[in-house]
DNA sequence: GAACAGGTGAAGT
DNA sequence: ACTTCACCTGTT
């Protein structure tokens, strides 16, 4: 690999990609076969990314690398973030972890549709139905030798039957996906929108889809509208509350609860596995 | 076989 | 407002 061709290059400190591909935000980044580095698809964009000592390198075919730094969120500076969550020990040890982890501005629908598959699932098994729903109805492109798919636009998936997503094995999730699928490509959600109003608004309207909830609404919010406020609480959360006299609440953590939740949920994890 | 997994929504207190 | 339960499916 010829390290100059990089689109960037930058600190591990900055972008950990351990972090931020195995923190819980993503399904479809996975460790390449040399285990070294990352390969996945943003929009229609294959990349590998390799790690040598502390310098991440990003290799793709689209150089734009605007692109790239919008996707990682490069131009935001996690470090002021990052040490301003000292509201207690465990957080302060939970941001010392997670140190490089970056939140993904991933496609809203992408988003969207994955954590509605998320729900009640093992992670292993979210992996798979999203896997073959993007070999199913997706766009195969290739890079490196490897084959990837894009995620299957609202559109494409709008006009099936509940019986057209049976090989996923998504169970009781298809028609819920299939119904957010048409809401999102007749424009009842328009994400545009939903992006310029405040959270409180923003997650009640996209609670109106069927097998939307809070959780995964937060979800949503956080990692497909990029907004750093919402607050996911999971089962992972739940468990960390312990360390929060019981109150682990986002208002604790301000317009960065989001971040905070993230690290939080990635170190409660890492302690118990 | 039963319990569980990064929830949700409906129905019951 | 809080609790309980069913919902598909694959794994342990």
């Amino acid at each position: 690999m010829d390290l100059t061709q990089a689109v960037f290059s930058i600190k591990s400190d900055f972008f950990s990609p351990l972090h931020t591909f195995e923190c819980g935000q993503c399904f479809r980044w996975e460790p390449s076969t040399d285990a070294t580095s990352y390969i996945g698809i943003a929009g229609k964009h294959p990349a590998k990314i390799i790690q040598i000592d502390d310098i991440v390198y990003l290799f793709s075919n689209y150089t734009n690398s605007e692109f790239w730094f919008n996707y990682f969120d490069i131009d935001r500076n996690y470090e002021p973030i990052r040490k301003a969550f000292t509201q207690n020990d465990f957080t302060i040890k939970a941001a010392e972890f997670s140190r490089g982890m970056r939140i993904l501005r991933q496609d809203p629908w992408e988003a969207l549709c994955s954590f509605i598959i998320s729900q009640c699932n093992n992670i292993p098994r979210i992996k798979s139905i999203i896997k073959k729903m993007c070999e199913m109805f997706g766009s195969k492109i290739s890079f490196m030798d490897n084959e990837f798919y894009s995620f299957p636009n609202p559109h494409a998936l709008a006009n099936l039957s509940e019986n057209d997503l049976a090989p996923l094995r998504s169970g009781y999730r298809a028609a819920y996906i299939i119904n957010a699928a048409r809401a999102v490509s007749l424009e009842q959600v328009d994400f545009h929108a939903l992006a310029s109003m405040n959270l409180c608004d923003a997650e009640r309207e996209i609670m109106k889809l069927p097998g939307v909830g809070k959780k995964v609404a937060n979800c949503f919010l956080l990692f497909g509208l990029g907004k750093t406020d919402a607050f996911p609480v999971d089962t992972w959360i739940k468990k960390a509350a312990k360390y929060f006299d019981g109150n682990l609440n986002p208002a604790l953590f301000g317009e960065y609860a989001g971040i905070a939740q993230q690290y939080i949920f990635y170190y409660t994890r890492s302690l118990e596995n």
